[in-house]
DNA sequence: CTGTGTGCAAACACTTTGCAGGTGT
DNA sequence: ACACCTGCAAAGTGTTTGCACACAG
């Protein structure tokens, strides 16, 4: 599915801003990158604020998601098949500092939650060391 | 358990500031407040700069741990009978905006991690209605 | 007395808002 | 043609840093 693909189908207009976005974040796999990451990729080819809005629209229209980490960096990744699940465990590797997402059937079986609260979503941020940097 | 022995528990010097952050958040029982809730408390008898170091003081000594919700907005908890495990659920009511430590049995015997991943801690923060705003 | 905490001023980073002009459909 | 997106300037918010003075142990 292209950029334009997805547009299109959450429809949005096809601006060159935002065919930008979601072409790097579909690049990066299932890495999630943060505001100057993606900017960073087009040498300033827009405005800083035209990013933000940009984010703000992309994500309002739930093509991407928003990842806060606990020193309030703050990445993006598309959505895609995440969608379907009110779950969004992510793993943050505190040696090279990637953030992935993880499947959401991680934890779906288990939660043991307490009587009198109606949960709405659940995130989880798994902290630890990547694949890739224990093998260093 | 006082905020005096606390702090001397932690080898941290008694200072007005420290104890009072300390004591606003025993009465406050298990729920979180932002920088600003702590403060205000106080009435601008502290600088914010004071603040903001006597939070970081108090947070790398574990006396209290910091919540990052997903506007970035940050609080902060005393970590008490909390340090013992590595997860640590919180729920953050999107009606009242009150965020509440949860038990950490909550999810311990459930954690099905991917493979390759080597896991340090978990957080996991709960989005939904308190029991008190649904009464409403 | 010594090291650490505090207050003030200033800098910094991130994000939002208003407005005029440009672009997609 | 119209609605919406963009760029620029500016302001708002949260956080950090440097320095001189004050305070706890």
């Amino acid at each position: 599915m292209t950029a334009e693909e997805i547009l299109k189908e959450h429809k949005l207009k096809k601006t060159v801003c935002r065919k930008c976005i979601i072409d790097k974040l579909m690049q990066s796999d299932d890495t999630a990158l943060t505001e100057n990451e993606i900017k960073d990729a087009f040498l300033d080819l827009f405005d800083r604020v035209t990013f933000y809005r940009s984010l703000k629209t992309l994500e309002e229209a739930k093509v991407i998601h928003r990842i806060v980490l606990n020193n309030t960096t703050v990445k993006y990744a598309l959505s895609s098949q995440l969608v379907l699940s009110k779950i969004h465990p992510h793993f943050h590797c505190i040696y090279c500092d990637k953030v992935t997402c993880l499947d959401s059937s991680l934890l779906d079986r288990s939660l043991n939650l307490p009587s009198g609260y109606q949960v709405e979503s659940v995130q989880i941020l798994l902290e630890g060391i990547c694949p890739d940097c224990q093998k260093k």
